[in-house]
DNA sequence: CCAATATTTGGTTAATTTGCCAAATAGCCA
DNA sequence: TGGCTATTTGGCAAATTAACCAAATATTGG
């Protein structure tokens, strides 16, 4: 088996499931200028903190994102720096296909 | 207003959730190597027909896929070719940080 | 040590999602 | 036309997810 073990669906899925949710990804989005404490990303959202705190416990146990705790703020902070290339494939994807004419060749 | 309108964070959240699941990421990946029938998917994914009919749907009406039909079968194919590098970018997420000694910089 | 602030965890309810079965629809050919 | 095959749709029960409140935990400073 290789070093590094192929990335299984369920993996690439979950990390998938992290990211599918509106706030979660505007967390992940906000993330990519730079680290915010979770009072800040609160503030962002407009959840509850508590509601907030579980996203961020979702996205960091897929991998998403790391957390460093300094003084009384847990700060967040994307894993990886690829989200850029990956939203712009995510943005490639037609608004919907069932509302264009043709069927085929939407984009790319 | 831009020609183009910026990617709504509902939008972007809507084709993610519609690639987070197993099954729905299995046949978009499938798809990768060439266009392939319902029935094709259904022996892959291995779920019911109509199991599979409706996660077609939900990845169709995200504008991940779009379908023909010819004859009896509908052909369905992914509309963008930017999925190799959106799976790298996936995969480049760390297995699972909680279970790594440092929390920063997984990955990249 | 005690109080105050920041964050996480537990628990509950409402909403959404999933997958199956059965039935409907569509195209092909005898 | 009538039957056959492929696919989609409707409906339902089980499972999962989401968001809130309340309570627990952790850290700093007086």
């Amino acid at each position: 088996m290789p070093p590094t073990a192929p990335p299984s669906l369920a993996r690439r899925a979950a990390v998938l499931k992290a990211l599918a949710h509106p706030s979660r990804l505007l967390i992940t989005e906000a993330l990519m200028a730079g680290e915010l404490c979770v009072c800040d990303l609160r503030a962002l959202v407009g959840d509850d903190v508590s509601t907030v705190s579980k996203h961020l416990s979702i996205l960091r146990s897929a991998g998403v994102l790391v957390s460093e705790k300094r003084g009384l703020n847990v700060y967040y902070r994307l894993s990886c720096n690829c989200f850029g290339d990956f939203l712009n494939c995510v943005d490639q994807v037609s608004p919907d296909s069932a509302s264009l004419p043709k069927p085929l060749h939407n984009c790319c």
